[in-house]
DNA sequence: TATGTTAGTAAGTACTCGCTAACATAAACA
DNA sequence: TGTTTATGTTAGCGAGTACTTACTAACATA
């Protein structure tokens, strides 16, 4: 982020996560794709040359960007789910939880889009596509409880509305890439959960 | 597409086609950010110079695959708009006939993503952009039928009904990328547009 | 049959990419 | 304090990129 201010000569760690929040930042004004070593080193202030001594390899870097979205959504999402005896209201928190930290980290979605559209073997998108499997069974178990608790409706598809819940996030996210960045998502959110609410409680069989 | 059953020197208006549908046919596979024109070349049986023949630039032959996309789903949307006098009918046709398409054509929706995490001022994002404001308009124009036909709740956001139902279809391809090609989204149909159903029928005001 | 146009090739241009090796130096430590 | 080690720079590589150029064969038509 702040490249001239930080003094030269980091440790190892440091420059690591300065770097992967680095990508995260640029990742938020150009394509993921485009993002060159060049444009990192650039980012936090060092020579391209000088990557290569905290990563092995470009795919590496990308990999820890990865991770480092694992280790900081899947928790937000996990508290969040255990957040309320109410599991309608955990469902909600969860909701405005994943929309906020998306919008504190407009890389985060690109970032996504763009490693799911890899050949299947890449282990960025393993790593990627292994933390939405871990997410969707976390709304399904939080689904299930609502079920058991009469909240929903009892002949409701618990994969089908996870399903549905991460697209309603995506709706929006796509809506906010399509206007640009200069507009907020924020007065469509409420009218979407809304929407998904009454989706789940009072579902019909087809 | 079939690059060595058809004889040399076709027409331009023809190789221009054949170019576009082979760019889509390559998005299927791979990331389209990686597509290069040596790719396109060999795909359509050509030298890579053979290429700028037909196309001023790289950027020339993605505005046309934008222009392909337009003219290809849009009038099915339109179509399945006016399928039927009842209008949640021509929704749940917009919405079948869409993933038919998308499942068609499976370079579509990465080429879609991708362009849509361009920068704001790109020609080809714009054409793409514009598409899919004309979509939503077909979508929320529909549900203010279903509207004054009393389908749908009468305190329907048209707006927020239209960015879940792309969502809701976002979700489904999504999930495929997941899981790979090899999965169909056909099992999952179902169950999201019940819910979506459902989500329109009765919604409850916040 | 001669002539102009169209659709192709092959080789080359200038440039960018990820990555590496040789050298420099600040910081940590014996 | 002198040595080592970790973190940096610089210069350069090989491979690939979009795009251009000089040239050629096929086709249409006067």
């Amino acid at each position: 982020m702040n490249a001239a201010t930080v003094s030269l000569r980091q440790p190892a760690q440091a420059r690591q996560a300065e770097m992967v929040q680095a990508v995260l930042c640029l990742a938020a004004q150009q394509e993921p794709a485009s993002i060159t070593t060049t444009d990192i080193a650039k980012a936090v202030g060092l020579s391209q040359g000088a990557v290569f001594r905290h990563f092995p390899n470009k795919q590496a870097i990308w990999l820890n960007v990865a991770q480092w979205l694992e280790a900081t959504l899947l928790p937000l999402v996990q508290t969040a789910a255990q957040s309320s005896p109410d599991p309608l209201t955990s469902l909600d928190n969860i909701f405005h939880a994943h929309l906020q930290f998306v919008q504190e980290n407009p890389g985060v979605p690109r970032f996504i889009f763009n490693e799911l559209q890899r050949p299947a073997d890449s282990p960025v998108k393993q790593q990627v596509a292994a933390m939405l499997q871990t997410y969707s069974g976390i709304l399904i178990r939080v689904l299930q409880q609502a079920k058991t608790a009469g909240q929903v409706s009892p002949s409701l598809d618990e994969r089908s509305a996870a399903t549905l819940f991460i697209g309603s996030i995506q709706g929006l996210v796509m809506q906010a890439m399509l206007l640009g960045s200069s507009t907020s998502i924020q007065p469509m959110m409420a009218g979407v959960w809304a929407l998904y609410l009454s989706a789940i409680r009072q579902e019909v069989t087809p």
